[in-house]
DNA sequence: CCCGGAACCTGAAGGC
DNA sequence: TGCCTTCAGGTTCCGG
């Protein structure tokens, strides 16, 4: 599941392939990942421009197009963004973007819950995104004053993406384990030391995972089709019943909002 | 404000 | 072996 990480990787990865190629041809297999705009028009218009950067917000993947436009995508459950060879044989292959090089790209969903847009003004995109984690004007600060005044489950918070951009599931319950926060703490109870072992800890986990190219737990692999190596230190997440690192104990799994969480009953305790 | 559930999707895993 | 159900969770939307 591609979190900023694994995000992070793919932009990384794919500037050193793709800045200053051009689109040459789109091949659309599952033309309803695009929401913006009519399939037809997207293919139309992404045909000929060239890839100035590329960039990321959050989970977004921004590619800058020299014709003024921003080709967005965003990989939700099982997208990756593949170089070559995969090849058209690929039963879970979305979208081909063929480049002026000859060289393919392509957008494998095996869920199909991947989108695209492609807009003159990103913002219509990621306008509502939270701060991103890894800027440097993201502080202990502006952690507090986005806790403050929530009395939702610090993992809801941590996932939501109009209060922090980037940060999903996995990584929510690896900053919490190293902050020693229980999952299910309210936001707004956070005291100042907290909301500082939190920061820390979000920057820490995130930064670590970019230098393992991200996490490979299921349907996430580099352009090169290489995995992120990111999982193997992992210390609660999708380990259910193992040791914890920290005291030994068996890491429990429980459901806030919806979602799997995976924490240390004995070094996350409920009341901080 | 906060929460749960449905929808979008399909492969994997578990039960019988 | 095989059918059926459930689960996985990023995002959006809708209703209580």
């Amino acid at each position: 599941m591609p979190e900023l990480p694994e995000v992070e990787t793919i932009r990384r990865d794919l500037t050193r392939a793709i800045v200053g190629r051009r689109f040459a041809a789109v091949d659309l297999k599952w033309p309803r990942m695009v929401l913006y705009p009519s399939p037809e028009a997207f293919s139309r218009r992404l045909k000929g421009q060239g890839i100035r950067d590329v960039g990321r917000r959050g989970k977004y993947l921004l590619v800058h197009l020299d014709g003024g436009d921003t080709l967005v995508l965003h990989f939700r459950m099982s997208g990756s963004l593949l170089l070559a060879d995969a090849g058209p044989d690929d039963p879970y292959c979305r979208a081909v973007f063929t480049l002026d090089d000859g060289s393919r790209l392509c957008f494998r969903d095996p869920r199909k819950l991947g989108k695209m847009w492609l807009v003159e003004d990103e913002a219509t995109v990621v306008g509502s995104l939270g701060p991103e984690v890894l800027d440097s004007g993201f502080t202990v600060d502006g952690l507090t004053r986005a806790l403050a005044g929530h009395a939702v489950p610090i993992k809801a918070l941590l996932c939501d993406q109009t209060v922090l951009a980037g940060v999903g599931n996995m990584y929510a319950d690896e900053a919490l384990f190293a902050a020693g926060i229980h999952p299910l703490r309210r936001a707004d109870s956070l005291g100042p030391g907290e909301a500082a072992r939190l920061h820390r800890a979000l920057v820490k986990v995130l930064s670590e995972a970019i230098e393992s190219h991200g996490a490979s737990m299921t349907d996430y692999w580099r352009p090169s089709g290489e995995p992120g190596t990111a999982q193997s230190v992992f210390k609660v997440a999708h380990r259910l019943g193992a040791a914890c690192p920290g005291c030994g104990a068996p890491i429990e799994r429980l459901r806030v909002r919806g979602r799997g969480s995976y924490f240390c009953p004995n070094c996350q305790c409920e009341s901080g």
